[in-house]
DNA sequence: CGAACTTGGATGACGTGTCAACTATTCCGT
DNA sequence: ACGGAATAGTTGACACGTCATCCAAGTTCG
């Protein structure tokens, strides 16, 4: 189900908006955020995403355009990353048809009770493995 | 919960057995047939990969060792697929602790009616997306 | 202060996935 | 039989993910 529904997803994102799951998904947290501007590492965290798959996966996007960096005057180390007019307009032009498909593809077919023992067993499954499996978070 | 629990098994046969997931398929479909040996395409029709995707798959594990090539008589254009004597020591090693890994990770914090709940729920998602999305099995 | 350590982030190598194009064979209709 | 379509499989280019490594800026502590 889930690489089916994954597939299904990622494709109609791709061919309606020229954007990739991962590509939304960074965009999301960036709107998501005051001023569209995050820290690389912050934004690593919040998406669960190792430093270096978002590091790369900013370069591709810086590329395109869709994202800036900008320096961070406060550590010399780091660096913001800050949502282009572009990128904007990218997720504004793919959120809803994205919100449908996931309706479309998923939700019409559950009853609430699905979701709620869905939402149940994704949680039980998911503290067992971070309960026993190594380094989780990293 | 899709996301936590693969990379948790990936984790776990990757160190334990130097496989990865896509190889450990491969030798699974392959030890489940006659002489452990398959056409490419009906390989990659009983996966549901895609025969690029297979076929550069396939590259990788010859060069490792994990399976061979051999030509086919009856066609010229084919090709079959043959496990390896490593390629059965790997998966004979890999499969008990995966086998108890997914029983770790995912079975034993599930009871039976959330297991019968999950397989109404996967056969009616993977169903609706198969009516609905073009060119699911391609 | 300065050496050891930590942290933020980038990079290179390599395995993996997708798409489009390609080669070589077989099939099929006339 | 022959010329076009379908089939089997490979290849190349490029996007994506992981691991190990690196570097530079900050932190700690003698």
């Amino acid at each position: 189900m889930n690489t089916v529904v994954g597939a299904a997803l990622a494709r109609q994102m791709q061919t309606e908006s020229m954007l990739s799951m991962q590509d939304f998904e960074v965009l999301v947290h960036l709107t998501d955020v005051e001023n569209a501007r995050l820290r690389v590492s912050e934004l690593a965290r919040a998406m669960r995403w190792e430093k270096s798959r978002l590091s790369h996966h900013l370069s591709r996007m810086e590329k395109r355009g869709l994202i800036g960096r900008e320096e961070c005057s406060s550590d010399g180390r780091g660096a913001f990353i800050v949502l282009t007019p572009e990128g904007r307009a990218a997720i504004e032009a793919a959120a809803p048809s994205h919100v449908d498909a996931v309706r479309r593809y998923f939700f019409d077919v559950l009853t609430s009770d699905d979701v709620k023992a869905l939402r149940s067993i994704s949680e039980r499954v998911t503290a067992r493995v971070e309960a026993t499996d190594t380094c989780p978070s990293e």
